[in-house]
DNA sequence: GTAATGATTGAAAGAACATTCAGTAGATGT
DNA sequence: ACATCTACTGAATGTTCTTTCAATCATTAC
């Protein structure tokens, strides 16, 4: 929140600083009206410019949408990996840093969740807005596998199936996060770790309990 | 597939027929290019009707694409409730009649759950949507808490949490559904039965196992 | 201080769309 | 056979939205 956001802007700024108030804007609008309600009128109010900025810093609208969401998965990725590459930590631990950075509320909240879905939402219609994430969603999915055959080779797990844990985890981040943006009276960012860790308790028995992984105090303290 | 259908149909048919088709070319309208593509010409268009007819057996444009939703969301209602009401089963093959439901391909395929998601996509901006569906949600929700109750007490598993087990299998519906409507190649409907039936032998050790439910056979024979 | 460059504006054009409606065709009743 | 009613058609209407662009303003280079 600098005096440039909340009173009145320059007139000119780098096109970095407009492409981010630009996407912001995005944002909001996706969260509050959909793709469908998204117009450049709309975004361009939202952010205080005119109408034809749009399409002097993105030629297109649907430039613009693309940009959204590769700003967010890119966040997303950021997050996770960077927690993934800690080599203080055990591959259990690395494991419960991905789940919480996927329930952390600067990342899953439902300004920005009403904008994946948006997009999930637009699959077969716009291939292009898949073909930004499906990349970096087969990376964590591949990490998750790494992470858990390393658990089940320490903690020999013979009859647990890495590929299973990896897609399951997938599917529940997805589904908490439907969830908490469709129902946050009922669903809640700690419920859904909570849920994620009984869920790796009853795979890992001897890494996770019900609370969390075992010795996670570590994690506090980067 | 009944020769109307396929050849020239009457130019004349029931109001309720009507609705019917245009139900399913709105469905694979959407499946297709997604709501924001879904236009009235393109509607009629694959249903072989003219523009006008949408107008005159649904008020507006709105009211067919909540008629789909209602449609979706009754005929997954009907199907796993009338599992979860027969008196022969067990709560534990109750619960994993719901979870063959929820991945039957009648009911999960790449046609349907588009259909599911866009309008998930639209949430906030289409509030009409969203109360079509939250009360069959919460009421699948509660059935499975339910359930798992049942199944707590009979199996005396003190530490699990019934409301956990609810959400969870919620999460996992959802999550394994974008997953199959985003990345067919990796994510079926058997593997996520299998994951969700791995997860519920990890809380209900003596009820399932990694293939399923324990006795599962009875289901085959209504 | 002036020229050149880059950023910004908003009116206008053009395309796409939902909705309306006057008219048509078929079905049903008499 | 005629009348009445219901389902249906598609051209026309009016709205909304993206995109374009000529003009304007600010910054930078000299």
């Amino acid at each position: 929140m600098t005096k440039n956001e909340i009173l009145k802007q320059k007139r000119t700024a780098s096109p970095e600083e407009r492409k981010r108030q630009l996407i912001e804007a995005t944002i909001t609008s996706i969260s509050r009206s959909g793709i469908t309600g998204t117009t450049l009128t709309e975004v361009t109010g939202l952010a205080g410019l005119s109408l034809g900025l749009v399409n002097f810093h993105f030629k297109t609208k649907d430039a613009l949408l693309v940009a959204t969401l590769v700003h967010l998965a890119a966040e997303l990725r950021d997050r996770w990996l960077e927690s993934a590459r800690r080599a203080d930590l055990e591959p259990h631990q690395k494991l419960a840093t991905i789940v919480e950075v996927h329930f952390d509320s600067g990342i899953s909240n439902r300004r920005k969740l009403a904008v994946w879905f948006a997009f999930f939402g637009e699959t077969k219609q716009r291939k292009s807005y898949r073909e930004s994430t499906a990349a970096l969603d087969m990376e964590r999915l591949e990490t998750s596998i790494e992470l858990s055959r390393a658990l089940i080779t320490q903690g020999g797990y013979d009859h647990v199936n890495p590929d299973g844990i990896g897609e399951a985890l997938e599917a529940l981040f997805d589904g908490f996060w439907l969830n908490i943006l469709m129902y946050p009276a009922r669903f809640s960012n700690e419920a859904a770790k909570a849920q994620i860790y009984a869920y790796l308790a009853g795979q890992f028995p001897r890494h996770f309990t019900a609370a969390g992984p075992q010795s996670f105090g570590m994690l506090d303290a980067p």
